[in-house]
DNA sequence: TGGCCTTGTGTTATGTTATAACATGGGTCA
DNA sequence: TGACCCATGTTATAACATAACACAAGGCCA
């Protein structure tokens, strides 16, 4: 699998979008079913590198003649998150892909471009044993771990 | 200023929110003014270690015979994030206290217990490079870069 | 000292994000 | 076939946050 963002944001969306889908689908072969309602949820959040709100999800769904409800898609929502096929990006109540194919979820760092609102997903292993070193020295059982970077992004730099 | 939050979460709280207090004064000194609402805010976020809602601060104003409306409490919390004296966490839309005495407040890390609901405030010189470091690696320009753990402290680890 | 500018506050209304609670439908398997 | 589980639909509302306008107090300087 391959999601990686170029720093001019070029990349061959469609196939990034169908191998998300496709990872997704194999995920969720289980028990775990991926329906029509979330993959259509998964899909437009897909749409774009760029994190949605909810209601913008909901928008669009509309304008593709799918029009839902808010609880239809936050149930869809917390379904792809506990599958770890998206992310929520706190600091902006915002959705995006899981360009990662790790499966345990726990952890991600992510980029955020006020200019362009870009997100770029980081797999540091360095950050993330800083990390986890970190809450192990306090004693603490982490779950959960967020990092949210707020900034410019390379492009936007130049472009400035 | 000693904010430290002991594993057992004693401490001399009265001298901590107090010196919390004095830091603000001593911050505020020039044009920017602790006014009442605003000091009265920030007692508020300071009466315990706890990350406090808006609208909880709503209500103990109402309780403390000081009514005041949304608009009021986001334009004293606004403030006060401006002057580094308190925090966002952004994973439950709360606020709490700045145990940090540094200035550069563009960072700061967080370890959010689950059970207890404190929020523990990290300054980890460690992590901190890691994450400016992630953040180089990416070309990034960062201007704010925040942390949180979710999970159970160790004393609640101890209880459970 | 009177006008005006900046800063802070008050007030009404509304926008945005998220969930509770209850009803319905469609498989599946004993 | 009926009890159960899972997903979905629907209504209403909770929780979080800000826009827009009015006003008041204090500084400052012509």
């Amino acid at each position: 699998m391959d999601h990686a963002i170029t720093p001019t944001g070029k990349h061959d969306h469609a196939h990034c979008v169908s191998s998300a889908l496709a990872a997704a689908e194999a995920r969720c072969a289980g028990t775990a079913k991926l329906t029509q309602s979330r993959r259509r949820v998964l899909e437009i959040v897909w749409e774009s590198h760029r994190p949605l709100g909810a209601y913008d999800i909901l928008d669009r769904m509309a304008k593709n003649g799918n029009p839902a409800k808010p609880p239809t898609v936050y149930r869809a929502l917390n379904f792809l998150l506990e599958q770890g096929l998206i992310h929520r990006l706190e600091s902006m109540n915002a959705f995006i892909g899981c360009g990662s194919s790790r499966v345990d979820g726990h952890a991600a760092q992510f980029l955020i471009c006020r200019d362009c609102n870009m997100a770029l997903e980081l797999d540091d292993p360095v950050l993330r044993k800083a990390l986890d070193r970190a809450a192990e020295n306090s004693g603490f059982k982490v779950d959960r771990c967020m990092v949210e970077f707020t900034g410019v992004c390379a492009n936007c730099q130049k472009a400035a």
